[in-house]
RNA sequence: GGCGCUAUCGUCUAGGGGUUAGGACAUGAGAUUCUCAAUCUUAAAACCCGGGUUCGAUUCCCGGUAGCGCUACCA
C-alpha cells in the first residue's frame, strides 16, 4: 500500500529467558515469524531479561535452539546482530536511563521517593475498603526543590510516569477497539530505585527505537497495554499496531502450565513430536483458513495463507490428541529416510540399535521404521512397538491374559503343531512359503480367519495382533542375520522356544 | 474488590439477520476374504442465559452468568 521503505513491517519476538520455551510462547513466536515473512518484514529476537533474578544464559541459548528446531528464524537477534544492537536489553541499561531523564526533564515524569513498605500499606487498604489500589500521586507535584534537596541527600528514588487524566484507547488487530478508563492506570513506576528500569518502559523505549510496527504478543499483555500507549506518547513516538494473541489453556480451562504436562518445545522434540505439526497444530490453535475445512498446511503455506486478521480472541485448549493426529500425519508423510534418522536416535537409546550402524543394518531398520511408524502418535512410543521384533518371550506370550482366548481355541494346538512342523523345516521362511503353509492348514485342519490366524501370529510374534505378516516375517529373518545389540530370533528359534512353553 | 478480554458439537474451528449451522480431532458403527491404534465409509454430537431491535436473531445491541487475564520498584 505505502510505498515507503519505513513502511515495511518490522515484528519481533521478546522472550525472557527465565526457563524452558513454552507451547504459549513458541505460538507468539511462530505468528510473528510468519506474519514478517508473509508481508516481506523484519522478524526480530530480542532478549528481555531485565529481570536479572530470574533470567540465566543457558535458556537464552536453548530458546534460540528451541526456535531454529520450530524451522523460525529472524533478521536480527542476539546471535546474529543488527542495525539495532544490542538485542539482549540488559546490554541497553544506558539507553533507558537516558531516556527516563529526559522523560523527567519534560516533566513527563517525576521522582518518587515512596517506600515499598508505604506503597503496600496503601495498596491493602485500598483493597481493603474496595478502591481500586492506584498510586496516590503523593510525589507526582513535588517541589523542584524538595526533589533536588533529598536526591543530594541520597534518598533512593524510583522514576514514575504521569498517566493523562483521559481514557486511552487503541487498536487492536484480533479484538478490535479497546478501551480503559485512566483511573484502572495509574502513574508507573518505569525505574526502580536501584536505578534497574520496568518491563513496561523497557519494552515500549525497545520497540521505539527498533521501529516496530506491530506488536503481536500474548493477551496477559492487553492490560498493560495501556500503561505503553501512555509511554509511546510520552516518547513522542507513534503507536504501533498490537495484536494480542488468546492464551492456550489446559483441559481444566486453567491457563496450560507445567502441571499439565509437557508443555515446553524440548519435551515435545524429546518425545519424537515432528516440528512441522507442532508447527501445524500451534496455528491451528486460534486460527483457520476462510472456508474452515482444511487442516494441515507446510510452512511455505502458512506463510501464503495465514492471517492475522482472522486469529481469532477466545481461550484455546490444548488438545493432545489432535496435536498426535498431525503427528501421525507427517511421520506418515514425511520422506522414509527422514523419519528414520529422526527415529534412529529411540532406539539407540533403549539398547536395540548400534549407535554406528553397519549400511545392511540401516537397511533393515529402515524397514522396521516403515512398517511400524504409522501406528505411533510419537516417535518414542517405536522402540516399544518393536517388542514383537525385539522382545519375543514364548513363555509369557503363552501365559498372557490377552492370549488366553486365542490359545485355547479348539483347534489351535492342531494349527500350533501343523505350522511349527512346518515352518520350523524352513532355513529362513519366505513369505510366498508362509502363504502356501497357512493354506496347506487350512485344508488340514479346517480352522480359517482369526482360528487359523491368531494362533500363528502368537507364535511368531507373542501377540494375536500386530502388523502384516508379509512384513513381519522377512524383518524377523533378516534381522536374526544382522549383528544387533539385542538379538532378534529368527522363525526357526521362535517356533523351538514357543514349542517348548506351550 | 476494580478494570479488561472471551463465549458455535467433549475439543479446535467455519459461517452468518431466514442455512439440512460446515470441516477436523476424539467417540460409536461398518468395510478392508487374520488381527490392528493405520486406511476408507458412516453415525451421533453445538450456537451460555435473559431482555431489546427486527416480519424474523444463534448472528446486531444491552444486561447477566461463567472462564481467563491485569491490578507490583515481576516479565
Amino acid at each position: 500500500m505505502s510505498n515507503s521503505t519505513s513502511s515495511k513491517a518490522r515484528v519481533r519476538f521478546a522472550p525472557s529467558p527465565t526457563g524452558q520455551l513454552h507451547v504459549g510462547n513458541a505460538r507468539t513466536a511462530l505468528v510473528n515469524w510468519l506474519f514478517a515473512r508473509q508481508q516481506g518484514g523484519s522478524h526480530i529476537l530480542r532478549i528481555e531479561d531485565t529481570d536479572l533474578e530470574r533470567s540465566e544464559v543457558r535458556f537464552e541459548a536453548q530458546l534460540i535452539d528451541d526456535l531454529k528446531w520450530l524451522g523460525l528464524d529472524w533478521d536480527e537477534g542476539p546471535d546474529i546482530g543488527g542495525p539495532h544492537v544490542p538485542y539482549r536489553q540488559s546490554d541497553r541499561m544506558d539507553l533507558y536511563r537516558v531516556r527516563a531523564e529526559q522523560l523527567i526533564q519534560q516533566q513527563k515524569a517525576y521522582y518518587c521517593f515512596c517506600t515499598v513498605a508505604e506503597l503496600e500499606r496503601e495498596r491493602e487498604s485500598a483493597l481493603a475498603e474496595h478502591r481500586s489500589p492506584n498510586y496516590s500521586g503523593k510525589c507526582r507535584n513535588l517541589s523542584g526543590e524538595e526533589v533536588q534537596k533529598r536526591r543530594a541527600a541520597g534518598e533512593p528514588a524510583a522514576i514514575r510516569l504521569r498517566i493523562p487524566e483521559r481514557p486511552i484507547r487503541f487498536h487492536d488487530i484480533v479484538r478490535g477497539q479497546v478501551q480503559f478508563d485512566n483511573e484502572s492506570v495509574s502513574d508507573l513506576i518505569i525505574m526502580r530505585s536501584s536505578g534497574v528500569p520496568v518491563y513496561n518502559y523497557v519494552v515500549v523505549v525497545d520497540d521505539i527505537e527498533m521501529q516496530i510496527t506491530h506488536v503481536i504478543r500474548g493477551d496477559d499483555h492487553l492490560s498493560n497495554t495501556p500503561k505503553q500507549v501512555a509511554l509511546y506518547e510520552a516518547l513522542g513516538s507513534p503507536v504501533p499496531e498490537f495484536a494480542h494473541l488468546s492464551t492456550i489453556l489446559g483441559p481444566d480451562r486453567e491457563r496450560l502450565s507445567k502441571r499439565h504436562g509437557a508443555t515446553s518445545i524440548a519435551n515435545f522434540r524429546e518425545m519424537g513430536v515432528l516440528p512441522e505439526a507442532l508447527v501445524n497444530y500451534l496455528v491451528l490453535l486460534g486460527w483457520a483458513p476462510s472456508g474452515g475445512n482444511r487442516e494441515t498446511f507446510t510452512p511455505q503455506e502458512l506463510i501464503k495463507e495465514f492471517s492475522l486478521q482472522r486469529v481469532t480472541p477466545s481461550p484455546a485448549i490444548f488438545d493432545m490428541e489432535k496435536l498426535h493426529w498431525l503427528n501421525r500425519h507427517y511421520i506418515k508423510q514425511g520422506p522414509l529416510e527422514k523419519i528414520h534418522a529422526l527415529a534412529q536416535p529411540f532406539f539407540q537409546k533403549a539398547g536395540l540399535l548400534p549407535e554406528q550402524p553397519a549400511p545392511e543394518v540401516d537397511q533393515w531398520s529402515a524397514k522396521l521404521v516403515s512398517l511400524l511408524a504409522p501406528y505411533v502418535d510419537k516417535l518414542e512410543e517405536l522402540p516399544q512397538k518393536a517388542a514383537s521384533i525385539f522382545r519375543y518371550d514364548a513363555k509369557a506370550a503363552v501365559a498372557a491374559e490377552d492370549n488366553r482366548e486365542t490359545l485355547s481355541g479348539e483347534k489351535t494346538r492342531a494349527v500350533v503343531a501343523a505350522f511349527c512342523t512346518r515352518a520350523g523345516a524352513e532355513a529362513s521362511l519366505a513369505p510366498e512359503r508362509f502363504k502356501a503353509i497357512m493354506n496347506e492348514i487350512k485344508a488340514e485342519t479346517g480352522a480359517k480367519g482369526k482360528d487359523l490366524f491368531h494362533p500363528v501370529r502368537v507364535v511368531l510374534t507373542g501377540s494375536h495382533s500386530g502388523p502384516d505378516f508379509d512384513k513381519v516375517i522377512p524383518l524377523l529373518e533378516e534381522g536374526y542375520r544382522l549383528a544387533l545389540p539385542v538379538h532378534v530370533k529368527s522363525v526357526a528359534e521362535r517356533i523351538i522356544e514357543f514349542t517348548a512353553a506351550f
